[in-house]
Formats: structure tokens, C-alpha cells, sequence
DNA sequence: GCGCGCTTTGGCAGCGCTGCCATCCCGTAG
DNA sequence: CTACGGGATGGCAGCGCTGCCAAAGCGCGC
């Protein structure tokens, strides 16, 4: 059992692995519950060091180790030495919930989120953890699972930590947690849609022009009998305005869609291939599919592979997203992308920025997609 | 336009829509920023109402506010009826930093995770998000992208918000940052890893038994000649751990890693294609394929799907996840399967589980993992 | 040697809530 | 009619920190 520190050790491993400062791996050091919590609850151990604790060890004023902690307002330099050698011998780590209590300025964002089942929203997440931690910000994330209730729920217990700014997903909310954001005093930030009057700032693209987009592309593909497949639309409204700026240009060519078919699931890629697989049994002809989102295609995608129907000869595919899979596919899947993570970043932005700019910024952020057009149609 | 109304309505939605309420999506209802957040800058609002707001326009005193907004202890049913319409009326929203500095017991839970690039640490934390959100609590969120100083850096900001429990993927930690959690006094829980000995408890699996099953399982159809494609083993201790039990049972079997390829960068499906590209330039008669995971086992699959590469007769590949679009695939990838929502679930029952019992839990949480056989090795 | 102006420092009142304790009120038993 | 027990209620002292202000220290010019 050498082999783990040296790979760790040829990597250049900066981590304090107890691999490597144990028994080895392998020996399974039984630190057991006594040497754990166990102890830790018999033992109640003496309360964190506070302020006061730093502050009467290094022999000065509260206010002192303050401003030296913070590195705000002025101190000599001996001084800080002094206070910064007290507050490391004690272990003390500053308590942000008096703080934010004390200054009234909260550095947590909320983030609510309707679902983490794929990587759209953790994308997102992604790009705003990045640009909240560069500020000294920290994300507090909930998730509604596509739920109105639930998202009205964890936007009232988001403000109640009286955040810096909230994070939400889509326009559309309960007419209570429309209250509840608009008179909240917080700064809202309404992500990945912009289809629709927003509360403070929204950030994202227009749903409805991706779909008006998309079938643009496959109309002029030469695509006329054209299938839809998707999953639950009244949660997702989003996907809905995707599919109405699709269905509009259809219509304004005088067409329809051949056939609709709406797994009532959440999205995922088995709900593509269901979808697809029942379009196929029930429509005859159809030339195209465009589907809710890139999961979905995936799955009508591997249909397709599975049962040997040539893309985009005898089925075209679109889906919506830009994941990195579809890259890698033998035929790249036609689709289009969306900024996630900079959308997250953005919103990071302003969630953070003073506002004191004049003009001000606008409280529309566009920050537009891209057509992939692949190979699948 | 009338498409997304229809859409909604039929679908049963029960967001309380602009686009139903307003003069419909098209028509860009341009709010403006006047209407937004510079008049909230321009015209001060009335500061958030308090608990004592609440009280004095109740008519009762602050701490039977409190215990009626809380349902703890006991007060009269009118009383409950006064305060609530008093709450209600004035828009109250409980301020948790008071409430937890007073009560010295926060509701949030801290959760530091390496990556949100894949879906992996996303399912950990959908998991998690929900089994806390059922207790009341609220996960905090911090991303480390692999890096200890960064991990070290964001437990120490989480412990500054005192939570309930913190949440940390690895056991591999910098000195400093095991210190910093084995002194705070806050219950420290680590994730998708029981190679070694935990600060307080861990939940996860063994991924060095993974990597043996892997091995097992390639020996048992037959490969000898094989060849690992990974990502970047430095910053993945995991990984490294899965490929380390991997080459001990190779090694018992007086057998060795044909090649391996190790991309320098974080995993992706673009860097298993480039790695298995380079395997097979350089390395002739290969016969099965070892990847770090299923990202990296996918770009593979999708090589040889592209190159016409029959599998697994020609190439075996094999992965690590079990992510849900191997299943669908033309050939299912060989893989094994990893309970990552439950292992969230069960780390939020630990993080706010009040240990009163007796025998206590024992500190390793094994919840195991399962190897599928897939088509493609 | 004195006063001025600046840097450095300490004291202390809250931030909004909870927990503890004293008080009050009511129904009921004696 | 009085005493007693328990539910219902209010008062108030913190929780640990920050912001404000007063005070002290310090260097320098005249």
C-alpha cells in the first residue's frame, strides 16, 4: 500500500492527508466515537474566545482588535502584531452573526434555485460562488424543486437572515413572495429569463426568442412536420415560453406542431427517451423533434443510436442548453447554448456592486445564447 | 400570443405569472429603473418592522410575540390570533441574526464541496438541501475547485457563522484547516470518503474498495491489458485512492497498468476523449480502459463511437458514478454506482441529529456503493 | 516649554432577539 | 370565601460585535 502517497506525492499534493502522516490507508485507525464527539460532549469545552478574550490577552480595547481584525481604521503596527499573536494563541474565530447583527450589513446572498437534478442551476451556482467568494460573500442556496410554494417559503426564510441581496430563478412567483421580495428592502435579482416585468433586476436571456430561434433554424432546415417533447410544463415556465416563441413562428408559417408530448416528470434523459420513443410509435412522418432541454435530447438521441435511425436523415434533433456532452457526440447535437455561469457571475456582480453609478445600470441584463448548430438537425 | 397563457393554464400552473397578470410577455412593460431600485435608494423606506413593532401593535409584551411566532411555550389562543394579524399587518419578517446570537443556535448548516463542474457534488447536495430544509435549517455553500488553501479558507469563514454542522468533502484536509474543525466545537461531518480517520464522523464509501471491485470486475471478464485514463490526481485524492486500490489488486495478481494517462485538468468529457486518444496512439493493443469517472469514461465512449471502435470487443471501458445518461447509452457503461443523494441525506440527519442516544452511532457512515455491469466492459 | 493637529485608543450603547424569572390571573378545591 | 396550582404574560439582561465619540498620545513648530 505504497502506491496512494506516490501519487500523491508525485502530483505534488498539498493536502495534510492523514494518508500520509497515519498508519497508512489501509490500517483503518479506529479513532472510534471515544476519541470523537463522544468526548467532546462529556468535556463541554471551554466557550469559543470572544473579542473580549483577544482583546484582554493582548492587552488592549475591544474596539482595538476590531479595527485590527478588520483591518479598518488606523492601529500601529506593534499593536496589530500584538493583537494578531493573542487572537492566533487563542484560536479565535470572529462571530459574523454578532457582527452582521452589530453593522446591519449581512454578507450572505440567498439563491433559490428550483432544482439541482442537472447541471443547469449548479452551473449557475458556479459562476456566482466564484464572483460572491472574490467579494467575501457566501451563498445560502435553497432549492424549490419547480415548486411555487416551496420557492415562496425559502425566499421568507432567506430574508429572514436579511441577506445582502436574493437570487431567484425565473419571473414567475406566488403573489406573496412577490410581497414578501418586493417590500423586503433586499436587493432582487431574478435569473435565466427575461421574458416579463421583473421585481428589481433580472439577469439572463428571453426563453421565448431561444424558442423563436430554434425553430427558425430547423424552418430553415427545410424541417416542416416538426414534434415536440418535453417535461412538466406548469412547473416549469421557462420551458413553456421556450415552446410558445417556437410555437408562434411556426404558426406565423402557417404550421403546427405535428405532435406534443409531455412526460409528466421532471426532465430528465429517460424522460427524453420515453417521450420520443411514444412521438415515434403514434406520429408517423415526423421530420424533426425539438425537445425541452439538452437532457431530454440526450435521451431521444441514444433512442436514435439504439435503433439505428440515421441523424438528421431520417429524425432531426434540437435540444436547449449547450451541455458539454452534446460536444463529444459522434454528431454533435444541434442546440442552443446559454452563458450559465456567467449569468451567476453577473448576478454575483450585481448583487455586490454599491449602485452608486449614474446613469445607473439598466435592470435588464441580455446576456443572449448561441445557436450550436451541430449535426442532429 | 396567447400560446404561453394556454400553455399555463392547461398545465395548471399556480405561479402567479406577469405574463398573466401584466399586459402580456411581448410587450416588454419597460418597469424602468425609476420604478425600481433607485427610488428604493432615493426614498429611504421605514426600517424593517421589529419584534417589538410587533408587540407594541399587538398589545402585548416582546416575549409573548416571540413565543407565539416561535409556538413555544404556551399563550392563549386570542393572544396567538392579535399577534399573528399584528405580524401579518405590518409585514413582519423575523430577523434570524438576533434570534441566533441571543439563542447561540444557528439553523444553518456550512457545506464545503471540491466542484460544481459535474453533477456529483450537485446530487450530494440536492440530497442534503432537501433532508435540511425538512429540519429548518438552511445549507451555506462554499466551492473549493480542488484547492486546500481554498477549502481551508472557506471552513474557516463558514465556522464564522457559527453552524449547527459543517460539511466537508475528503478526509484530506490542510493542517491548519483539521485544527480549525477539530477545535471549533461545531460537528464536523466528512463526505464521499472512508480511507482514513475522520475528525467526527464521515459518511461516504471506501473508494479504495472501488477501485478493487473495478479491478476485480475487469480481471474477472478477462482483461489483462489495461490502461487508466484520469484527470488530475493532485487535487483529487479520491481519485487517486480508487487508482491506487485498482493497482494493488492488478499487483496481486502479478499484473501491471499497461499505460496511464493522466490530462492535466479537472475532469470533463472533452479531457477523457483527448486522454483515451492518446492512449490509443501510443499504446497498441490495449484492451480495456480504466477511467477516473463516468465524465471522463463518456468522452471515451463517445471516441470510439465516432472512430467505429466495437465495445467492448475491441476496447472495454470502464467508469466511476453511475450517472444516469451511461444508462440510456446504446451499450450501458460499465460502471459503478454511488448513492451520492443519500449520502447528503444522511449527512444532514447527522448534522442536525441531537445524539442523545446511546450506544452513540458509529462515527463511519458506509453507505456503500454498486457495481453495474453495463455493455461496455 | 507650550499648544496644535493628527493618529491611536478605549468606553459604551446599541443591533433584534431569546431565556430566565417574577408576576399576574384564573379556576378550583377546601 | 380563601388559598393554591398552573397557565399566561411582561421585564430585562445579555448574545458578541460594531460604530460613535471622547480621550489620550505624540511629533513638531514657534
Amino acid at each position: 500500500m505504497a502506491a496512494l502517497p506516490e501519487i500523491l506525492a508525485r502530483g505534488g499534493a498539498r493536502w495534510d492527508s492523514p494518508a500520509r502522516t497515519g498508519s497508512g490507508i489501509m490500517s483503518e485507525r479506529r479513532t472510534g466515537w471515544e476519541g470523537n464527539i463522544r468526548v467532546d460532549d462529556r468535556v463541554p469545552r471551554p466557550p469559543a474566545a470572544t473579542l473580549a478574550d483577544v482583546a484582554a490577552a493582548a492587552g488592549v480595547g475591544e474596539s482595538t482588535v476590531s479595527r485590527v481584525l478588520r483591518s479598518h481604521g488606523s492601529f500601529s503596527p506593534k499593536t496589530r502584531e500584538r493583537v494578531m499573536a493573542a487572537a492566533a494563541r487563542l484560536g479565535y474565530v470572529p462571530n459574523r452573526i454578532a457582527g452582521t447583527l452589530a453593522s446591519s450589513g449581512s454578507k450572505l446572498v440567498g439563491i433559490v434555485i428550483p432544482s439541482l437534478a442537472n447541471i443547469v442551476f449548479p452551473d449557475v451556482l458556479r459562476g456566482a460562488s466564484q464572483s460572491l467568494e472574490a467579494d467575501g460573500y457566501q451563498p445560502v442556496i435553497a432549492v424549490s424543486e419547480y415548486d411555487p410554494l416551496r420557492e415562496e417559503q425559502s425566499i421568507a426564510a432567506m430574508l429572514a437572515w436579511r441577506p445582502a441581496a436574493l437570487m431567484v430563478a425565473g419571473l414567475e412567483h406566488t403573489a406573496q413572495a412577490r410581497a414578501l421580495m418586493a417590500s423586503s428592502g433586499t436587493r432582487i435579482i431574478e435569473l435565466m429569463d427575461l421574458d416579463g416585468p421583473s421585481i428589481h433586476l433580472a439577469v439572463g436571456y428571453s426563453n421565448l426568442e431561444v424558442g423563436r430561434a430554434s425553430a427558425r433554424h430547423l424552418l430553415a432546415r427545410g424541417y416542416r412536420r416538426i414534434a415536440y417533447v418535453g417535461h412538466d410544463l406548469a412547473a416549469d415556465t421557462r420551458a413553456a415560453k421556450r415552446l410558445a416563441g417556437f410555437e408562434q413562428v411556426l404558426r406565423e408559417q402557417g404550421l403546427a406542431l405535428q405532435d406534443r408530448e409531455t412526460v409528466a416528470a421532471p426532465t430528465s434523459v429517460e424522460a427524453g427517451q420515453a417521450g420520443l420513443e411514444r412521438v415515434l410509435a403514434r406520429a408517423k412522418g415526423v421530420e424533426a423533434v425539438y425537445f425541452s432541454n439538452d437532457d431530454m435530447a440526450f435521451g431521444g438521441y441514444f433512442l436514435c443510436l439504439s435503433r439505428g435511425i440515421v441523424l438528421p436523415e431520417k429524425l432531426a434533433l434540437f435540444g436547449f442548453n449547450g451541455l458539454a456532452i452534446g460536444r463529444v457526440l459522434p454528431q454533435p447535437l444541434s442546440t442552443i447554448r446559454t452563458p450559465r455561469v456567467e449569468i451567476g457571475a453577473a448576478a454575483a456582480r450585481l448583487a455586490v456592486a454599491p449602485f452608486t453609478c449614474d446613469p445607473p445600470p439598466d435592470p435588464r441584463l441580455d446576456l443572449g445564447f448561441e445557436l450550436v448548430p451541430g449535426g442532429t438537425a
